[in-house]
DNA sequence: GAGCTATACTTGAGGTCGCAATCAATATAG
DNA sequence: CTATATTGATTGCGACCTCAAGTATAGCTC
């Protein structure tokens, strides 16, 4: 019984412990957000969702959004986002702006200080970047890196595609 | 000044915003864990660490380790681990065991109803990684992505290389 | 065996985040 | 125009996880 699509090519050991792509996917994240959190955080005071959102907003039309596009980008929930602008707000790094065409919209800006500070940080983030995750790869590698992980899904999948 | 190791060969769009194979990953990781997550704890109750802790024990000698090793496979600190298995234990999908040549070290071990928990949620969850996950690659690209992630530091790189 | 360090584990406090409920404003229908 | 549905945003609550501190045991050195 219980249907095989499996096949799951488990690159195990002696034991069949498991060890395929997806858990080096999940080992990888863990490992490295730790470490380049804990280092953006060390020097700047930032979180990597907070440099995420300050990244966006700073490649941003008039380096604003809307919050939900801000949420939707770096696939966090409206409330996620809420606080999390909350933090940035009492930083003084983004503020609000309300929206003269609908009322229910607010825009989240950057000010002069969230400029600086993302400038202040790239740096220094993306060399961390690269040291523990880019220099791995060759610049081909790197393309298909990405190419392969471009493939997965960023949404939900039960979106209901009848019709 | 600041010297330039980067190039990060943005696939940048029209704005310049960064879509690095780097950004794919946290997003493609953000994306995954919400629906995997979301699946297994509706269908078992069961979080994403749950069973990869179940997993490990399941795959140890016995069926029991001790809880620092389970942290270290799995990427927890050890009061995460404690923290989850306090979990486990009240769900009376785990129990403790003394060590009797170390009084320091508690055993986690799987009981009978951890393991039958386990292989109840094995399936739905592995076919659920391969909807998401695996079925977007052909098994020699599935072989190469888990070769890149196996590039991936998996502790901290700050150990003092020196001599 | 006294002192020191290292290891295994637990606990308190705090941070981040999602879900569900809620409210306000807008869009759509009849 | 009024009723209903949808959308943007916020808030209460709880889950999960980390860090720092604390306890207990083990090993090492003199």
């Amino acid at each position: 019984m219980s249907s095989q699509v499996l096949s799951t090519q488990e690159t195990s050991d002696e034991s069949g412990l498991p060890d395929t792509a997806w858990v080096r996917f999940l080992r990888a994240h863990a490992a490295l957000t730790r470490e380049l959190s804990s280092r953006l955080e060390a020097l700047h005071e930032l979180t990597l969702s907070d440099f995420d959102v300050l990244v966006q907003l700073y490649y941003a039309e008039g380096r604003r959004m809307r919050r939900i596009d801000l949420a939707r980008s770096v696939l966090l929930t409206a409330s996620g986002i809420t606080r999390l602008l909350d933090g940035l707000e009492s930083a003084g790094l983004v503020g609000k702006e309300r929206c003269e065409s609908d009322a229910r919209v607010t825009y989240a800006v950057l000010t002069k200080a969230g400029v600086k500070k993302i400038e202040e940080a790239r740096d220094s983030h993306l060399a961390d970047i690269e040291e523990l995750f880019g220099a791995r790869f060759s610049p081909q590698e790197r393309e298909q890196l990405a190419e392969l992980l471009g493939r997965l899904p960023l949404a939900h999948t039960s979106e209901a595609c009848s019709t």
